[in-house]
DNA sequence: TATCATGATTAGAT
DNA sequence: ATCTAATCATGATA
């Protein structure tokens, strides 16, 4: 860590300008130490490192940095500083530090890589953000129009993509200008003290490890965005549309017969769910799914249970209503063969208008 | 426009 | 998993 920083101090006397990443590229601060763990080494060579450090400033004259570089490749005590700050760095045992953590892949980019992945942002093209999106939708219960509204959030969503990539690329070539910038310091440095290639190497990790960190900014605030578009445009409770008069009425008959025990089975609810669908099939599908036929439900009993006056009338109606169609059914039963016993199948027959009188349902 | 009705979502219990 | 209860957001209406 020691030596990291030491390397980064180093770059930090460095210009880079042209080099700025937005967003700030924050290199650690210079440490206290100033490169010289060694004391009493004399002035001259205090000199030559100071050069060292700052050797490659971008003067404004480039002859001017040439000569000075020049002039400090050909010092007669160049070798001699070589070897000393080799037998430094042998000491300190800066050069073997064995090549630590790999860096074991961050669950929450992770997280945010798969989120970009399902909602189609990062995926391979168009394709994935929109059927991501239906089917978000689709399991959102909510089946109605995805045509009008889709299209919008189609292309918002493809908006926020091409943001998303752009700025991507950018970060990728910033990435790759500062890498090979740094490569070239540090070759550059080389010719004047001890560089390890392993060091070279750690160095690119470093600043691939912060530009990654920037890429999870970039990654999480595209998150963001899409929440919030998609809980603007797909959330159900948006456009909730009321279910058409049949459909309400198919419910309520079924509930009000089975006020008892108003929990349909997973197949009554699929019955439930194609008979509301079909009726009038007229105009744009008001197709009635399972979930929404479940949801229903438990509105109604929750709704029923907590003020079973406000729907005396309505239990009444449908109550007569059964009635009228089962003593239909009887009847006609009756009529065709007696052997026929009338007695109706569910929870004792059609319900006369009886509720439980401690408002409880089952 | 205030208010109620209603479909959907959520947390928490079972 | 499914249900309840509370809540949200919108539709309908007075």
């Amino acid at each position: 860590m020691d030596e990291q920083a030491r390397i980064l101090q180093a770059l930090g006397g460095v210009n880079l300008a042209g080099h700025s990443v937005q967003g700030g590229m924050a290199l650690p601060p210079p440490h206290g130490h100033d490169g010289s763990d060694v004391d009493g080494r004399k002035q001259d060579i205090g000199d030559i490192l100071h050069q060292i450090m700052t050797i490659t400033d971008q003067s404004l004259d480039e002859a001017q940095a040439k000569h000075r570089k020049h002039g400090l490749n050909c010092h007669r005590m160049k070798p001699a500083l070589f070897s000393v700050l080799c037998e430094i760095k042998e000491k300190t045992g800066l050069s073997i530090r064995g090549a630590q953590e790999e860096d074991p892949p961050d669950p929450q980019l992770m997280r945010l890589d798969n989120m970009l992945l399902a909602e189609g942002v990062s995926g391979p093209e168009k394709g994935g953000g929109s059927a991501a999106a239906a089917a978000a939708a689709a399991a959102a219960g909510s089946p109605t129009d995805n045509s009008i509204e889709h299209s919008d959030y189609r292309a918002k969503l493809s908006q926020i993509r091409q943001i998303y990539h752009t700025e991507l690329e950018k970060y990728e070539q910033a990435c790759n200008e500062f890498t090979t910038h740094v490569m070239n310091l540090l070759r550059e440095q080389s010719r004047t003290r001890p560089i390890s290639p392993k060091e070279i190497e750690r160095m690119v990790n470093i600043i691939h490890r912060k530009f990654s960190s920037i890429q999870m900014q970039l990654k999480q605030s595209t998150c963001e965005a899409v929440m919030i578009l998609r809980s603007r445009f797909l959330d159900a409770r948006r456009k909730r549309r009321n279910f058409s008069k049949q459909a309400t009425e198919i419910l309520n008959e079924y509930f009000y017969s089975h006020l008892s025990n108003p929990y349909p089975s997973e197949e009554a609810k699929e019955e439930l769910a194609k008979k509301c669908s079909i009726t009038v099939s007229q105009g744009v599908g008001t197709t009635i799914t399972v979930a929404q036929v479940s949801n229903w439900f438990g509105n109604k009993r929750i709704r029923y249970k907590k003020n079973i006056g406000k729907f005396q009338e309505e239990a009444n109606l449908y109550a007569a209503k059964t009635a009228v169609t089962a003593a239909h059914a009887v009847a006609a039963a009756v009529q065709n063969s007696q052997t026929n016993s009338p007695t109706t199948p569910n929870s004792g027959g059609y319900p006369a208008p009886c509720y439980q009188s401690d408002g409880r349902i089952q």
